[in-house]
DNA sequence: AAGCAAATCAACCGCACGCGG
DNA sequence: TCCGCGTGCGGTTGATTTGCT
């Protein structure tokens, strides 16, 4: 016997709701809450099917949704989770006050999964990008209509407002350091760096002969930054503090992918590449530091997704390569802030609060003053976290 | 001005999960 | 342990709108 339908179709609406409906439906949950879906329309008046009512409510008449385009900011958090839960929209959506499961999927994949798209690896017989083509690349330019909400600004339609007082539902499963990839043609390859300056403040460093650092211009394409092999000196990247932050929010592919690096402001890391067998594994170590991340690119076959839990401070990531070519990276992240992992994702909840109770929309719009940079900080020492 | 193509997103659908009996 | 129910989630669809030709 299958199962039985969430609702008897028959004799139902469906479709777009109608302003009256919504009365209805806004004024039933207004005096008698949510829940038993199932028997609210019935109890309401409505000929709706109770997942109707629901996902009408939580799409669209809560009170506490956030309406206009997605910006800059939420953009970056939306990658950031992303990368770190995959498609779980309704995790990603819970750091993300106003917005809803079904708002952040449809902006994925109408905005952002043609820019990861863009940004995936190459052909064989291509170069990897470099940082500043990036940067620089577009999703393809839209032909048709704009926003949503820019076509329904002449409608008679009253955004609700946002409401303050709403408590992010945070998750204790994020936010974790976003997937990782490190681009390596082999062991003795050059890794173009497309490391861009973002609004976290990862900032790529040069290390000179003479021993000084200075920051690399992510602009330069003739200049992209060298990556030796383990022990390596000239060449070394260094990854520095903030500086030269672009006032342009922007968040690459592979901004993401690099912020996952084991970053230390004033530290120094290294990294090897290793080839064995039919996957590559890139290994980053910072000088003066307890920990080590592990990236390991290879086929589904042979992908590493264990992990070492034993090693103090580790962080894995690992991605598998598709039978086109392109990476697919999966979550094999292990929460590695030392041996306190409780104590990791609460920085990462406090860091979410803390960002989201201010007001996202002035950060954004602000030159960088001390608010923004502060915020950049903070974002930066909890990724180094 | 009309037709077409593309983009957006509200809504639908089916499955999975948790819970209680 | 099994079963049914209620609910939530993620993938998909299709109506709608807009810009381009």
């Amino acid at each position: 016997m299958g199962r039985a339908p969430c609702c008897e179709k028959v004799g139902l609406r469906r479709g777009r709701w109608t302003a009256e409906e919504d009365a209805v439906l806004m004024n039933y949950i207004k005096a008698n809450g949510e829940g038993y879906w199932r028997s609210l329309p019935k109890n309401a008046g409505l000929l709706r099917c109770g997942k109707s009512c629901r996902l009408r409510w939580v799409n669209y008449l809560r009170t506490d949704l956030k309406r206009g385009n997605i910006s800059k900011v939420e953009e970056t958090v939306i990658i950031k989770l992303h990368a770190s839960l995959g498609n779980r929209w309704s995790l990603i959506a819970s750091h993300l006050p106003g917005r809803t499961d079904n708002e952040i999927k449809n902006y994925w994949n109408s905005h952002l999964s043609r820019k990861i798209d863009t940004f995936r690896r190459p052909s064989n017989d291509e170069p990897l990008p470099l940082a500043t083509d990036l940067v620089k690349v577009s999703p393809p330019k839209r032909k048709g209509r704009t926003s949503r909400w820019a076509m329904k600004k002449n409608k008679n339609l009253l955004p609700p407002k946002r409401n303050p007082n709403k408590v992010t539902n945070a998750h204790s499963d994020v936010p974790l350091s976003p997937a990782t990839k490190a681009g390596a043609e082999d062991k003795e390859t050059t890794v173009r760096e497309s490391l861009a300056s973002t609004n976290v403040g990862i900032v790529p460093y040069s290390l000179g002969e003479d021993g000084a650092t200075s920051p690399s211009s992510s602009n330069d394409p003739s200049n992209p930054l060298m990556l030796s092999p383990s022990g390596g000196r000239e060449g070394e990247m260094i990854l520095g503090p903030l500086a030269g932050i672009d006032e342009e929010l922007s968040w690459s592919f592979d901004d993401m992918v690099y912020s996952a690096l084991p970053l230390e402001s004033s530290g120094v890391m290294d990294m090897s590449i290793e080839r064995s067998g039919d996957h590559e594994e890139a290994r980053a170590v910072g000088s003066g530091l307890e920990r080590e991340s592990r990236i390991t690119l290879g086929s589904s076959s042979s992908t590493t997704t264990s992990g070492d839990k034993d090693r103090i401070g580790g962080d894995w990531f690992s991605c598998v390569e598709d039978d086109s070519g392109n990476w697919d990276w999966e979550n094999q992240i292990i929460l590695g802030h030392g041996n306190d992992q409780a104590a990791g994702e609460r920085a990462g909840q406090e860091m979410l609060t803390w960002l989201w109770e201010s007001d996202v929309g002035e950060w954004e719009s602000q030159s960088l003053g001390e608010v923004e940079r502060e915020k950049q900080n903070a974002m930066v020492a909890w990724l180094l976290s």
